[in-house]
DNA sequence: GTTCGCCTTGGTCAATTGCCCAAGGCGAAC
DNA sequence: GTTCGCCTTGGGCAATTGACCAAGGCGAAC
């Protein structure tokens, strides 16, 4: 085999990028947004501190954009799921089944929450965060409209803020497992158009 | 008419230590949990800042304590207005009301969010926030039970996860309002043991 | 008036913060 | 070999941090 050529020295600033990156959403649900520091960040990408301010603006700026990179790799992944599913009822178990993987502990799940709150304070991350948003409700909602469920915009709304508060108990009330409320949610989704009721 | 007695010395230090407890809670969500400091409480609080040290062990030991405080206080109106509540949608209507008053910008709405992350690294707080949330709860399913909502337990976790859930969405999709997810949520509550559906 | 207990102040310390910068490394182009 | 461009390092700075401390205020008890 040929050996894969030395990489340019451009092709290790972008590689050095990804890893800041990636340490910066690994700190963010590790410590809490304002907790994180360049210097942790560095080390953590296992690179020397100035390199920070070099590839990026500010701490602000690295902390948003790995924020919102990551959220959207996740709802790229949860649309994918979607289109596969066929009932909304299978969507739902979809949903689901991602529910109990991320615990509370994991990466991903309290990034959600930390880039919301910082979205409060931050105009240009909530307006990129609504982007995203807004992109996958229209997904879901396109979603649960083809399978006649009534007031799909507000019940792709409803749904996804329910599974993020649910994200949020979790750790504080582990009883919370996809088994419990699952039965639950269901009910969200009954009543399409195509049902008993017309009201 | 007489005058009111001069306060004491340990009164005034009562009335200052829930001054502080004040400023740190609503410091904790203008700043963000991780981001407020000894001096912003004190200046807040309108006092030295030695005084933070000397009425609580540690900073973190005041904003657990404002935290959980406030959280308290507002879990107990919530179950106020729930005992007036004669159905379940009107318990779900008095939900919602309070929905529209807490826009996202407001001092309690994000303090809860706030809370449930900061308890995700903080084991003394999420025992505590967990004891306060599991009262709230019980308190709901039994409204629910009463009032013959199937599941009561799971719904009475999975109405309070959507309406946390809906609180930390709306700043980003203003479109939340009450009257939007009303109609969607009040879906959690059909199906009582005297309806139709058995199954 | 003196003592006592509690509260209050502002100064100080070591540690950490975000950001900046001079200096150097290193492969590509010529 | 030299130059050039990009990446990388570690040190440094001013500002802020949580925590601690000596000193003083002040009403109550005696």
């Amino acid at each position: 085999m040929a050996p894969p050529p030395p990489p340019t020295a451009a092709e290790r600033g972008h590689e050095v990028r990804q890893r800041l990156l990636r340490a910066g959403a690994e700190l963010i649900t590790e410590r809490g947004w304002s907790a994180v520091s360049t210097r942790a960040v560095a080390e953590r990408a296992e690179v020397g501190q100035g390199l920070v301010h070099y590839h990026f603006a500010s701490l602000g700026a690295l902390l948003r954009q790995a924020a919102l990179g990551a959220v959207e790799a996740l709802l790229h992944e949860l649309t994918v799921l979607l289109k596969a599913a066929a009932t909304p009822q299978e969507a739902l178990e979809r949903i689901l089944s991602t529910l109990d993987a991320y615990s509370g502990t994991d990466t991903t799940s309290l990034l959600f929450t930390e880039t919301y709150l910082a979205a409060t304070r931050d105009e240009e991350l909530k307006s990129g965060l609504a982007r995203l948003l807004t992109g996958a409700r229209e997904e879901l909602a396109g979603h649960l409209r083809v399978q006649r469920v009534r007031q799909p915009q507000e019940t792709a709304a409803v749904l996804m803020a329910a599974v993020d508060g649910l994200m949020l108990h979790r750790p504080v009330s582990p009883s919370l497992s996809s088994a419990a409320v699952g039965p639950v949610l269901r009910r969200l989704l009954i009543g399409t158009n195509s049902g008993g009721e017309t009201a």
